[in-house]
DNA sequence: AAAGGGTACGAAACCGTTTTCGTGTTGACA
DNA sequence: TGTCAACACGAAAACGGTTTCGTACCCTTT
């Protein structure tokens, strides 16, 4: 990199001190106009930028929010990441971007990367790992050192900071609560191993719908898939039962349930129904298309960096800890009957 | 924002100088055991971390390289970020990631803000608005200030500087060839209008294997289709005409395509071979699975951050200006006959 | 006793900027 | 002629580290 213009040059190009370059630049009511034309003409033509390092350790603000996801490859993280970044650049500030990969000891070495001095804030969805072993002293470090901090999505109860999170259960009951109002009766749920909050909660959803209409669970109708085993296998198991609906907690389990459901010779949706959450690319292009819970990423992704930048701000107004839950809603496609 | 602690902290409560209390920290051989064991002590104690903004202000390095896209929720750009991140880590850097939206002028904010000394080095994928209007301006400045700058997929051939691209038109040629070897003979094309390069490429490469086989270029077979029109009419367009196979310059536009095949009654791959670009998640889960060339955007990642990194660390061993091509292959799936 | 050499630490410069608090010069006014 | 304000600018501190170059002290050596 070449030497950049700074200060001190343009102080000595011109015999004069670096306070007096400053202030001309800043337009100061100390300098005479002259000067102040000279310094600003020879700084423009020179394409002088002030150093932001200098600025950020002056003012002890980066002006850059810190974000550590579990992947990147991720639909709905994306979306996530997209609203994050609208917002931060409206407000002013830049995004700085680390994937845990879902291991715990990355999550803490970029917590503690981030955290000393180059964020003003921090994002954070916690990795399944972190979420299995439920440790949390890492945040709770930034806690004392009182650097703002929000979850979104993955969140951790036991750490005191503000939270965006989907309604995860109300979401697994209004999918739920549409099949049977659409005349399904046997309903299998695919979902992920019990450790991972969001699909547990997705599951309450569905329990809660079924009793609500004095159905009972059954458990043969509900399968847990694990994403390191053989999904199509794993999920041809329920199609074993009687069902006439497959309500799937993720994208893809649900397209593969698609397959199977194609492979038996079911047609869809006349035989069998089958909802999705998390609108994906996979939901809106294959065919047929698919029904699914939308879970407004962007929106997450917005009101997490508002919350943030609020809180760096201090124009949180003492509201104290606050969660947010974002609603999500039903969006009715081919895979199911309207 | 608690104020943290700093050396001047330490140093005043063991009445030494902050001298003292850095090289004890650095383990120096300048500083007696006793000291250093109750100045380290001291400092686990309290958590104490370098600010580092003083360390990059002192030694000019950031060890932070930016990251400039069109858009993040996309497969392949999300894939590339990853391979970004992981060699970026391994060396040492994180990544700051901003989206240009595919405005001209929300990339030139980015280039100067970025360049504006919060990073080491610049990745950049050029916005399809300069891409039309072929402005170049924001990049020249950035080699004149010698800042190491890495260009990848969508690169501007009047830029000079290091960068990584797909062998876009050796991938339609392989495509096409590979239809044409299965027995097709009438095949449809459906790409973006022409200043995007890319699809300029791959185009190239489709006429070449046909002109290799002796069969003439039809244009009717041919669909220039903008991602704001109305997808399903603009691609039902060349199912007017006998066609044998598609291919598509991207994963949506292949997925429409099957749909479109499938609402006329064609059975794939019997009656129609349909193959896509970018192997994303509608390839791989819609049913049937989609024949594409895979694009390794991992691969691509990582390969551009390592050639930015050793620019930085100028380990380049003068090289000069390298432009390195990541070429594709094809994956065989279900919509294609085998 | 003078010279030499470790030992253990401090002073100060430096990175680039902003900002507070001078300070020298000029002109006006009493 | 002395006083004071206004003007235009400079010196220095501050942000938080690292690093180079002293230097005071003590012990050994000749």
């Amino acid at each position: 990199m070449k030497q950049k213009i700074t200060l001190k040059t343009i102080a000595k190009e011109f015999g004069v001190s670096t306070s007096t370059v400053s202030k001309a630049l800043s337009d100061s009511h100390e300098i005479s106009v002259e000067t102040k034309e000279r310094i600003t003409a020879y700084a423009k033509f020179y394409n002088y930028k002030p150093n932001s390092l200098a600025l950020q350790l002056r003012t002890q603000k980066t002006k850059v929010i810190g974000v550590i996801i579990p992947q990147i490859v991720h639909h709905f993280f994306s979306t996530v990441i997209s609203g994050i970044e609208k917002v931060a650049n409206e407000r002013g500030y830049n995004v700085m971007i680390c994937f845990s990969n879902n291991s715990y000891k990355r999550e803490v070495e970029n917590v503690e990367l981030l955290a000393s001095g180059s964020v003003d804030g921090l994002l954070v969805s916690i990795s399944k790992e972190t979420l299995e072993n439920d440790k949390f002293s890492h945040f709770q470090g930034l806690i004392e050192d009182e650097i703002p901090l929000v979850m979104f999505d993955r969140v951790l109860d036991a750490v005191h900071c503000d939270k965006v999170v989907v309604d995860d259960q109300g979401a697994g009951y209004k999918a739920t609560k549409y099949l049977l109002d659409s005349g399904c009766k046997n309903i299998a749920l695919i979902t992920t191993p019990d450790h991972v909050t969001v699909g547990t909660l997705r599951r309450e959803g569905y329990e809660r719908a079924l009793k609500e209409q004095a159905i009972k669970v059954d458990k043969s109708l509900i399968a847990e898939v694990d994403e390191k085993e053989d999904l199509h296998s794993e999920i041809s198991k329920v199609f074993g039962q009687r069902i006439d609906a497959v309500f799937a907690v993720n994208e893809i389990y649900a397209a593969i349930a698609i397959r199977i459901a194609k492979e038996k010779g079911l047609k869809i949706p006349e035989d069998i129904s089958v909802i999705g959450f998390t609108d994906g690319l996979i939901s809106e292009y294959s065919s047929p298309s698919i029904t699914t819970i939308v879970q407004h990423g962007f929106t997450m992704g917005k009101q997490a960096a508002e919350l943030l930048v609020d809180k760096i701000e201090d124009k949180s107004g003492g509201k104290g800890l606050q969660t947010k839950v974002i609603s999500s809603n039903l969006k009715i496609r081919e895979s199911s009957i309207g």
